[in-house]
DNA sequence: AGCACGCCGACT
DNA sequence: GTCGGCGTGCTC
């Protein structure tokens, strides 16, 4: 009888064999429910063979194999495989994790109103409406018109954005016959060129850098798309999508934050109006997720837009990979499987011989490195693309010789005041959300404390709370100090929402708006904010890096940078890396249309090389800098690294288990031909404390991949057959946090 | 991860 | 006497 291998969720890094009497070798990929123990589970079959090592009298029959949608692809199982191997996470757990919510349940994936989307274009008579004999106030009915004039095609997930009644609106058209609904058609080309929006003329570094690709279109290659911001990056991307539909080929998209996905999907069914893409990002619920992601399975969707997710999607016409802000954190997943979703980007397009792009302004270091030593093609945009528009002017504000109360000095007052009289906008980062980071006690220096983390609680004015940003617990203010009794307890530094109330008591005229994780509470908050800033309803911004990320503020003149020092002398040795990268963005947000923009730096080291660096836009004298010392210290992207990361209720628990891990890593480095693997105590970890656990973590360092991953594979065997009940641990490979 | 099995303390 | 606490060990 044959037999089936089948990856399940469950934390054993093996496959579990079953028999099955109606299985054959076109099965593979499919999913299958088989019994597990007490409990019924759907796993997939990863093969099927004729032998097990298994004895016959313990292998169980599978339940059912289901066949509601097609196998997964041999590519994205030899993906799985390869993410399993290269991070050290259970293969069943990596396969079934990598699906949709509604494919790992234990039946059949439904979607009543079938994988294609039903798209509305307007008919002739459509075209013919009147506008203005439609009511002013009825503004679903204006939307929709807006959205479907000029021959675009409206898909049921773009109608829900308008309104929740705009379906019901559209049967009633159709019925009228101003609105025809239509199946979603495979085109074969998307000669989109009848475009009505003429195409930007390229810049000559654009056109160096799309043409650079278009030679190399049919072969792998990683090319570090390397942009100043505003460089035009995105018109880049345009065309090499173009290009690859026009060969008939999918583009997958990956972009770190949900924020952007709207922004960038406009642009893109603006460009390619009739292209079907695809957005898959957490702000989808499950139905929704299924549908985008069997759409790219049966490559109805050419384009997919995603977050770091979206690098586990079938895509059986993959031609192009685009990863854009590339040194962005947020493709590494921190819980879980650790994965990079860039690095397993690059691995897909190498997979099947395709190009990838990955764009930054601020490239992380092991990409500049790769570029450096010609793994990576470089292709720089060193001048904005727009017209006129220049970097902005970057000054420091030295403020060792007086800190100012408020935390804002005269100079950075003043030119506010100067952005308010000729009607610019201006924009203050400060990247610690709250009132204040610190409730102190003046008398016995006590500070306010998290229960279930080793962090200080925040000052939330506001809703007069005291809240841990790390695990979401609040409380109430103490009214003295629980230490001393001293009733004088003061909020101590400054968040966003104290430099709020600083600048609506200096300019009470403004109308000041705060951006960050507390004042964006509602799902389609950001879009109505956005707007807001467009429409110039804002003269000061006041905002944490949310605000930094990608978006265009035509009217800003001044960006204002508060408290950044911090950073500077972090114990993580990526820390300048990142400031500088935003920094670097959030300069980026002055200046970008007509106006000449200026970002002013408080600072007590107005000396210091990332400042330096900063004010003369100049990354590649920073970058250089950084990997001096980082080839100096042995840090990546000169080693390579491993985090062997514990928690327990009990810190003796955690330090136990590291002592026992550390002891394993010893004998099997011992017993290693290549003994070039460099075994690190355990320490605590940044947050020795998180949500009630004790965590702490162990490195591991090798100048080789090759020897790290021996090394890793020997090592998570054994620590894996080490007693389990009271330990929580996980491998983190090329750890990006500490 | 779940879930069963098993071996000890406080309840009707 | 048994109900249920959670330590231990197994799952094809």
């Amino acid at each position: 009888m044959p037999i089936l291998r089948v990856a399940l969720n469950v934390p054993i890094d093996t496959l579990f064999d079953y028999e099955s009497a109606e299985a054959s070798p076109s099965d593979i990929g499919l999913r299958v429910c088989v019994p597990f123990g007490a409990r019924k589970l759907i796993g997939v079959i990863w093969d099927v063979c004729t032998e097990s090592v298994i004895p016959v009298d313990k292998l169980k029959s599978a339940i059912a194999v289901f066949r509601d949608i097609q196998p997964l692809p041999a590519e994205l199982m030899a993906l799985l495989s390869f993410c399993s191997k290269y991070y050290h996470h259970p293969l069943g757990m990596v396969v079934i994790n990598s699906l949709p919510v509604k494919l790992r349940r234990i039946k059949p994936a439904v979607l009543k109103s079938g994988i294609q989307d039903v798209i509305y274009t307007l008919t002739e008579s459509g075209r013919q409406i009147d506008r203005s004999s439609i009511p002013v106030r009825n503004t679903v009915m204006h939307k929709l018109l807006e959205a479907l004039s000029g021959d675009t095609q409206l898909d049921a997930q773009q109608v829900r954005k308008i309104s929740v009644r705009a379906a019901k609106l559209l049967k009633q058209w159709t019925a009228k016959g101003w609105v025809e609904e239509k199946q979603y058609e495979i085109l074969p080309d998307t000669n989109d060129s009848a475009r009505k929006i003429p195409l930007l003329e390229l810049t000559l570094e654009q056109s160096v850098a799309v043409n650079s690709v278009f030679t190399q279109f049919n072969q792998f290659n990683t090319w570090l798309l390397h942009g100043v911001t505003g460089s035009g990056k995105t018109e880049v991307y345009l065309r090499l999508i173009e290009k690859a539909l026009s060969e008939n080929k999918q583009t997958l998209i990956l972009i770190p934050e949900i924020n952007l996905t709207p922004q960038l999907e406009a642009v893109f069914r603006v460009r390619f109006t009739k292209t079907p893409i695809v957005s898959l990002h957490s702000g989808l619920n499950d139905t929704e997720r299924l549908r985008g992601w069997l759409q790219a399975q049966q490559g109805i969707a050419r384009v997919i837009l995603g977050t770091r997710l979206a690098v586990f999607t079938p895509l059986p016409d993959l031609g192009l990979v685009i990863v854009d802000e590339e040194h962005d954190s947020s493709f590494k997943q921190q819980d879980g499987l650790r994965y990079s979703a860039r690095d397993l980007a690059v691995f897909r397009a190498k997979q099947v011989q395709i190009p990838v792009v990955l764009g930054s302004a601020t490239p992380s270091l092991e990409s500049y490195h790769k570029a450096l030593t010609g793994r990576y093609h470089h292709l720089r945009l060193n001048h904005r693309a727009v017209k006129n528009a220049a970097l902005p002017q970057i000054d420091c504000i030295d403020i060792r010789s007086g800190k100012p109360k408020t935390g804002l000095t005269g100079q950075l007052i003043h030119a506010v005041k100067d952005c308010l009289s000729q009607r610019q906008q201006s924009l203050i980062f400060i990247n610690r959300r709250g009132y204040a980071p610190v409730l102190l006690c003046r008398s016995c220096g006590w500070t306010a404390t998290c229960r279930r983390c080793s962090s200080r609680l925040v000052v939330h004015l506001q809703d007069k709370k005291l809240s841990c940003h790390h695990c979401g617990h609040s409380e109430g203010f103490p009214y003295a100090c629980p230490r001393c009794g001293d009733p004088d307890i003061k909020p101590f530094g400054r968040g966003t929402q104290r430099v709020e109330e600083t600048l609506s008591e200096l300019f009470p005229a403004a109308r000041i708006l705060r951006i960050d994780r507390d004042s964006i509470s509602r799902k389609n908050a950001w879009q109505q904010i956005l707007q807001t800033i467009h429409r110039r309803e804002v003269d000061i911004l006041i905002g944490t890096q949310l605000l930094a990320k990608g978006h265009d503020f035509p009217n800003l003149a001044l960006v204002g940078i508060l408290d950044s020092d911090l950073s500077l002398f972090s114990t993580d040795f990526r820390a300048g890396e990142r400031l500088f990268a935003q920094l670097m963005q959030v300069s980026g947000r002055a200046g970008r249309a007509e106006i000449a923009g200026r970002v002013l730096i408080q600072t007590e080291y107005p000396g210091h090389p990332l400042y330096q660096a900063l004010q003369q836009h100049n990354y590649d004298a920073l970058a250089r800098n950084i990997l001096a010392e980082r080839k100096v210290a042995g840090f990546p992207p000169y080693t390579f690294q491993a985090l062997l990361r514990a928690e327990a209720h009990s810190i003796n628990t955690v330090t136990d288990f590291l002592h026992t891990a550390h002891k394993l890593a010893r004998s099997i480095v011992d017993s290693l031909k290549h003994k070039n693997i460099e075994i690190f105590d355990p320490v605590s970890a940044a947050m020795a404390r998180l949500k009630g656990m004790e965590r702490a973590h162990l490195l591991i360092q090798s100048g080789s991949r090759q020897d790290l991953q021996f090394f890793l594979t020997n090592w998570y065997r054994q620590l894996s057959a080490l007693p389990s009940s009271k330990i929580h641990w996980i491998l983190d490979v090329d750890p990006i946090e500490f």
